[in-house]
DNA sequence: TATAAATGACTGACTAGTCAGTCATAAATA
DNA sequence: TATTTATGACTGACTAGTCAGTCATTTATA
């Protein structure tokens, strides 16, 4: 307990943080004020991005966050450490629940087809068309710069995504729906769709790229190459 | 004549580019100066590429690249209008010459696997161990803030590539070696590559990817999907 | 050839502007 | 009233780009 108050004290602002999250404490709800301040906390993660994945991180001005999320720029600083604090919760936000819902899909007994196709069908529907492909294009653009913020990726959200499709694709194999030399690269199955966020942000106006499709064809491609043994 | 100094003012410095491009000025050849002035040019550039790979283009102070090439900051304007002049030469530079190399490799009249296979080499050999790895990444981290470096890149380099790769899918599929939904997406066949950047930079140090043997294995895959019919 | 004049490459101190983060003060709330 | 929350003017550190002056190299002249 005492632990966990530590924790978020690093990571935003020194206690604010760990009191809101722990306000599950004993009797009565969330007052009204601290109802009030999740609230203006989700606005500035909203401003945040807004302006982070239209400027990048260096190129955003504090000062344009709190103008986009009406409040003064000191009050920023009540909820987040600094920037770079404010950016890594931002894309611990948006990031944390994916995993969930591959492992969920992973969890469902059926032919590779199927699960490929939702796995596609989930990646356009709550990534590509959402701003959490903004913040996975954030994640690979600034991601160099701020090594402790692509460990924290990697561990709380990439290894999760990895392990669960090549689970999926192990026993796929095993059902000789697929060459188990997939298993080897999941990222394989994952190429097209960072392809896709990349694509999009520089090359859409002069070549429009549809991912589902090219996420689709790329799955029959695959899924083909076993059909013959 | 009046017309060739105009544009060279436009992209690098005032007159210099100019003449030493031109620089086959009837008689006697390259002076020792227009020597000295091409290397320095080609210190800053390299210099430029150190940097910019390191700490992403806002991050770099011209002080610092001024440093490393051993000059003085006021140099650098010499020879590259302002930093983003120095920043798109630098990947035009670089990038210009990929061109060539895959059109050969399409030139050739050989099996899909044997391209294929050519490509992956190459690929790996003149990009990913190479320099041209870290501007290819620059190209992928800072293109969406410099949109005329991203149209220049699109039409001077990508487009050709995807033109080529297309066309090799194409007459591939017509010898039935490939579906032919493949040469509707040649991003799909680069794809890896890509990831394999995008990873090397971020998560190498937690989980190293080994992108021949990823990139073998995708083209296997593919062609593979077509050994049925 | 020897000397003087012209060139232009190079320097680095300086300017003008930017912006993250602070803190004294004010407003809101209990 | 006492305490918590919010404000925004301010500071200090930082850097792209400038420019007046220096000096090595080249060209013109005697």
């Amino acid at each position: 307990m005492a632990a966990r108050r530590t924790v978020s004290a690093k990571t935003a602002s020194p206690e604010k943080a760990a009191r809101l999250r722990a306000s599950a404490k004993a009797r009565s709800g969330p007052t009204a004020r601290e109802a009030r301040s999740l609230e203006r906390r989700q606005a500035i993660l909203d401003a945040a991005l807004e302006e982070f994945s239209a400027r990048g991180f260096e190129a955003t001005r504090l000062d344009d966050v709190a103008k986009r999320a009406k409040i003064a720029k000191g009050t920023i600083y009540l909820y987040f450490r600094d920037k770079e604090s404010l950016f890594q919760e931002l894309i611990r936000d948006m990031l944390t629940p994916i995993i969930g819902t591959i492992q969920n899909v992973g969890a469902i007994e059926a032919p590779l087809a199927v699960l490929a196709d939702r796995l596609v069908d989930m990646f356009v529907r709550e990534v590509f068309e959402t701003r959490r492909k903004d913040v996975i294009r954030l994640m690979i653009t600034e991601g160099r710069r701020f090594p402790k913020i692509a460990e924290f990726y990697y561990r709380e959200v990439l290894s999760h995504i990895i392990a669960a499709v090549r689970a999926i694709l192990r026993r796929a194999a095993a059902r000789g729906e697929v060459s188990a030399a997939l298993a080897d690269f999941p990222q394989i199955l994952v190429a097209p769709g960072l392809v896709a966020i990349v694509w999009s942000g520089l090359f859409d106006r002069f070549e429009p790229l549809d991912v589902r499709a090219m996420m689709k064809t790329h799955v029959e491609l695959l899924l083909a190459s076993r059909k013959a043994s």
